[in-house]
DNA sequence: TCTGGGGTCCTAGGACCC
DNA sequence: TCTGGGGTCCTAGGACCC
């Protein structure tokens, strides 16, 4: 989906159509006080005057989706928006709006899944579909359904998608980003030396800033560059299965399939604090935070079904820096109250002489509920710990 | 002026077991 | 005394993605 945050709220807001527009942050936006203002009247009615600026944020937010307005200025996704506010100060940001994303997400998948019932689930907003089988997939190498699909998603959301079509799900995501916005792309294998060696390493799914940067270092600008590399040259410099991968994508070789199906493996909830906390002075708000947290992620398993054994923490020191303990019980809990004593003993074997950013609690191993736990997998010593005592409820030092 | 939240997968070392 | 060889599970960190 074509910037997708911003499209849904250009849908509520059309007066804001080719203005640079920014979603993130979430603690600010337009506040109740200009919602209640205007209450009656359509949204569309809110003048654009009234819109809150980029250059008014403060907080600690980053930007989820910039329009196309808006990029040219230099600002992206992940930005800060602290930092953005300097590049753009004229932007109108919103805050991010997830309960609204994801009913225009379930619709727009419904369409594709009436259209072409192989479809993988990448997020709110991405989705891998199987064009093989479908009557008329193949038509004009993917074009003709590709069309289908966009117009069908149009008429239904109001809102515009990039699709690419290709022989696998490494080209297809490449080719999805060839067109952007409301593109279609098609790459046959020929097209490999044309129109994919000539781009950056990056545009690979799954090579990041640091994959990045370590062939760069290497003197691997582009995929073809990469290409070029013997592959037991890149076994040796980036580990056998890495290695093996980067040769084969710069091939555009990938036999994944589209996955229909799949189980949560974990579920968490995290927060960062608006200012930085500290366990000594802030332990009262801190355990607060902490607590929540497990309710959150204790409400989050029982409404999906789920319990998990393996309880666990994240904690972000004021340098940015990460920490992360966790412990697996025997049987699976879902309920707050036992992931908080679980997730209080993490607590203990963790630091917190250091200012904190950011705490998080998550549930691993999940199972779904009413299915039998498997047996514990060996003895586990018995742990001589206070289970209702941690840093957060207990004095510190 | 630093850098969200929710995920998945991989690696590597140690414990433990046969 | 010169220290097997798998295998699985657990834990911590990190890369990457949407």
């Amino acid at each position: 989906m074509d910037a997708f945050f911003a499209s849904v709220e250009l849908l509520r807001y059309p007066q804001l159509k080719g203005l640079p527009l920014v979603i993130g942050g979430g603690r600010r936006g337009p506040d109740n006080a200009l919602l209640q203002r205007y209450a009656g009247q359509p949204l569309s009615a809110i003048p654009v005057e009234e819109f809150p600026l980029l250059k008014d944020y403060t907080g600690r937010g980053v930007i989820t989706t910039a329009t196309y307005q808006a990029r040219p200025f230099g600002i992206g996704s992940a930005m800060g928006l602290m930092k953005a506010a300097r590049l753009c100060p004229q932007a109108i940001l919103l805050p991010v709006d997830f309960a609204e994303y994801r009913r225009f997400s379930r619709q727009f998948k419904d369409i594709v899944l009436s259209m072409a019932p192989l479809m993988e689930d990448r997020g709110v907003d991405e989705v891998y579909i199987d064009f093989t089988d479908i009557p008329g997939g193949q038509r004009q190498g993917g074009r003709s359904l590709a069309q289908l699909m966009q117009r069908a998603i149009a008429d239904a959301t109001g809102l515009t998608c990039s699709i690419g079509v290709a022989p696998n799900k490494l080209l297809a995501k490449m080719a999805s980003e060839f067109n952007k916005p409301h593109g279609i792309s098609i790459v046959q294998p020929d097209d490999l030396q044309r129109l994919i060696w000539p781009l950056a390493c990056r545009k690979i799914n799954g090579i990041g800033p640091k994959s990045d940067a370590r062939l760069q270092a290497l003197g691997i600008t582009t995929i073809g560059d990469l290409a070029a590399r013997p592959r037991p040259w890149l076994v040796q410099q980036f580990g056998k299965a890495y290695g093996a991968w980067l040769h084969d994508a710069a091939w555009g070789r990938d036999d994944r399939p589209v996955v229909t199906e799949s189980e949560p493996v974990s579920m968490s909830r995290e927060t960062t604090f608006e200012r930085d906390l500290h366990a000594r002075d802030d332990r009262q708000e801190l355990g607060a935070v902490f607590t929540r947290l497990c309710e959150q992620v204790a409400a989050d398993l029982q409404r999906k079904g789920y319990s998990g054994r393996t309880i666990g923490i994240k904690l972000r020191y004021a340098d940015f820096k990460t920490a992360t303990r966790d412990m697996t019980l025997d049987l699976p809990i879902a309920d707050a109250a036992a992931i908080r004593r679980a997730a209080g003993q993490c607590l203990k074997r963790v630091p917190l002489t250091q200012r904190l950013r950011l705490l998080g609690v998550r549930v691993g191993a999940l199972v779904k509920a009413g299915e039998e736990p498997p047996p514990p997998a060996r003895r586990t010593p018995a742990r001589r710990t206070r289970a209702d005592s941690d840093p957060f409820t207990a004095p510190l030092f």
